[in-house]
DNA sequence: TTAATTCATAACCCCCTGGTTATAACAATC
DNA sequence: GATTGTTATAACCAGGGGGTTATGAATTAA
């Protein structure tokens, strides 16, 4: 069977050196060579990196003559919602907790 | 450098089968005969299963003679919503879907 | 007490994944 | 045009992960 959307958003996901690249892409877009330094791992290892998370739609790319710029996708994280509202009655007890990230948000 | 709660927990969702498992716990306590049965895979890769969701901090055990009972716990995905908290930021465009989401739990 | 059931662990295997280096395509600069 | 810089891909490799069967410990049933 194949992979669902489930499946390749929380892979992407479960590696930390992707979930890294993915939160520094959450704060400002980035070329592939800024990635790289600082990121500890080749710029092959990055590019394939960033191909999963474009793969899961985290992740959008902007070529822009020899480099290209990379920056996250606020609706790649869609389907998680989507997943904890299968499973509404195992929140119950974290509600208050999502209740103040909703009031963060708010303002 | 040790696995943060983040990796641990993205890790243990990010496989489908661990997932169905989580899922059926998130419904009714089973014992690991009956998630077993269904599963399509043996008993001892079942276990195997298990014993990484309760790492996780998924799944709450309750040996009981020679059956051992399992179901979710609620406070396991407490570092989902955290974690979501980090990258607010991303979120603007997926807010009134998360509005839902709140307003279907209160009721 | 003997047999059957349930579960976890050990030992093993294969494949997938995350890393590497090498290289090619393309763009910019000299 | 030649060179340098950026990125993606190919080829490869080591390790980890998910599966299996075998087995033992503990409990229940006969």
């Amino acid at each position: 069977m194949e992979p669902s959307a489930f499946d390749t958003l929380f892979r992407a996901l479960g590696d930390p050196t992707r979930r890294a690249l993915f939160e520094r892409l959450a704060r400002s877009e980035l070329t592939v060579r800024a990635l790289t330094d600082g990121a500890g791992i080749s710029q092959p290892a990055v590019s394939k990196h960033l191909a999963i998370l474009k793969g899961a739609g985290l992740v959008l790319d902007r070529p822009q003559g020899r480099e290209t710029h990379y920056r996250a996708d606020p609706k790649g994280l869609a389907p998680l919602l989507d997943w904890m509202r299968l499973h509404e009655t195992l929140w119950a007890g974290s509600f208050d907790r999502l209740d103040d990230l909703l009031k963060r948000m708010d303002q």
